[in-house]
DNA sequence: CGTCGTTCGTTGGTGCTACCAACGTTGGTG
DNA sequence: CACCAACGTTGGTAGCACCAACGAACGACG
C-alpha cells in the first residue's frame, strides 16, 4: 500500500508525463553515454555528420535544433577528442566545414549501440506495436509544430 | 523544399523524440506560467495541496519527485506570496505542515486554466483518440519504472 | 564599385530543472 | 540512553535551452 504515489491534477495531463517520461529518457542516455564522457549533443552531432557529411555550423545548428553557441561548445570537444575537424570552406570564408574522421567513425558507432540499448530498456514495457504507435503520436505532434515553428 | 531538416540515425529514436517534444511542452506551459511569474514547480506543488490537504515537506517531495532542496526553494516563493503557510506540526517538530491558504487556492484555479490551455495547443494535431492513446502509452512506460525505482 | 543588410562563428552570459552532499535538529527503536 | 533514520535547510554542480552582441565575410543592388 504505497501511499506516495500519484498528484492527479497534474499528473493526469499528458504534458506532465511527457515531461517525467522525458526525465527517464534523458537520464537512461546520458547514464549511457557518461560511459565515454560525452553529452546528448556530442551524440547527435556525430551522427549528422556521418549521415549528411562535411557541414557548416550553422546547418548543423539549423538541422539539430542546437543553438550556436552551444554547439559551438560541443564541437570544441570533439574537436579536441580529435573526432571531427573544422576546416575552411573555401568557397566561403565565414564558414567551417566540419568533417567527421575516422576516429570519429568508430567513436559514433559505439556510442550509437549503447544509445540504442539504453532505449530498449526504456521501452521494454511497451510491445513492438504500442512503440510503433507511440512513435507515430509524437512524430504527428512534432511535425505539426515543426511546420508551424520553422527556423 | 525545406533542405534543414531530420538527422535519421538520431531523430528516429524515440527517446529523441520524446526529448524534443517534453521541450516543446516545457515551452508552451513555462510561457503560460510565466504570464504569473511562476515555474513548473509552482503549479505542481500547488495541485499537491489542493488534492491531498496539508503535507509535510517530505511527503510533496516524494509525491512530486521534487528534490528536498527545490521544493524548498519553491515553497519558499509560494509563501512570499502568501499562497502557502508552512505551520509546525504539532506532532512531529521537524515537519512543516505546508498548507494552501485561499488566496492559493485562487491562484491555482488561474494557473490550472492557464495549463490546460498551453496542453490543448501542444496536443491540437492530435484526435481526442489519439491523445488518449498517447496517455496510455506514456503512462505505461511510466508506471512500469516507477515500480522500478520507488523512492 | 561601394553600401547595406544578412549570415557565420564566436563570446559571454541567463534561467530552469535535476541532482548531490552535508548539516543541525528531532524521532523512534533497541 | 545511544544510535540511526528522517526532516528541513544550505550551498553547490551539471545539462540543456536560449539570448544578445560582435567582427568578419558575403550578396544584392543601385
Amino acid at each position: 500500500m504505497n501511499e506516495y504515489r500519484p498528484p492527479k491534477a497534474i499528473s493526469s495531463l499528458t504534458t506532465w508525463k511527457i515531461g517525467q517520461l522525458a526525465n527517464y529518457a534523458r537520464n537512461v542516455v546520458s547514464v549511457a553515454l557518461r560511459a565515454d564522457g560525452l553529452r546528448r549533443h556530442h551524440a547527435t552531432v556525430l551522427s549528422a555528420l556521418a549521415e549528411f557529411g562535411p557541414s557548416s555550423q550553422a546547418d548543423l545548428s539549423r538541422r539539430l535544433w542546437i543553438d550556436p553557441s552551444d554547439l559551438h561548445a560541443t564541437l570544441n570537444d570533439l574537436e579536441e577528442r580529435g573526432w571531427i575537424a573544422r576546416n575552411p570552406d573555401p568557397s566561403d570564408k565565414r564558414r567551417n566545414l566540419v568533417e567527421l574522421r575516422k576516429s570519429g567513425v568508430t567513436a559514433l558507432a559505439r556510442v550509437q549501440k549503447r544509445i540504442n540499448e539504453a532505449q530498449s530498456t526504456l521501452l521494454k514495457p511497451l510491445s513492438a506495436k504500442q512503440r510503433g504507435e507511440l512513435d507515430a503520436l509524437l512524430t504527428a505532434v512534432l511535425t505539426h509544430h515543426d511546420e508551424l515553428h520553422p527556423r
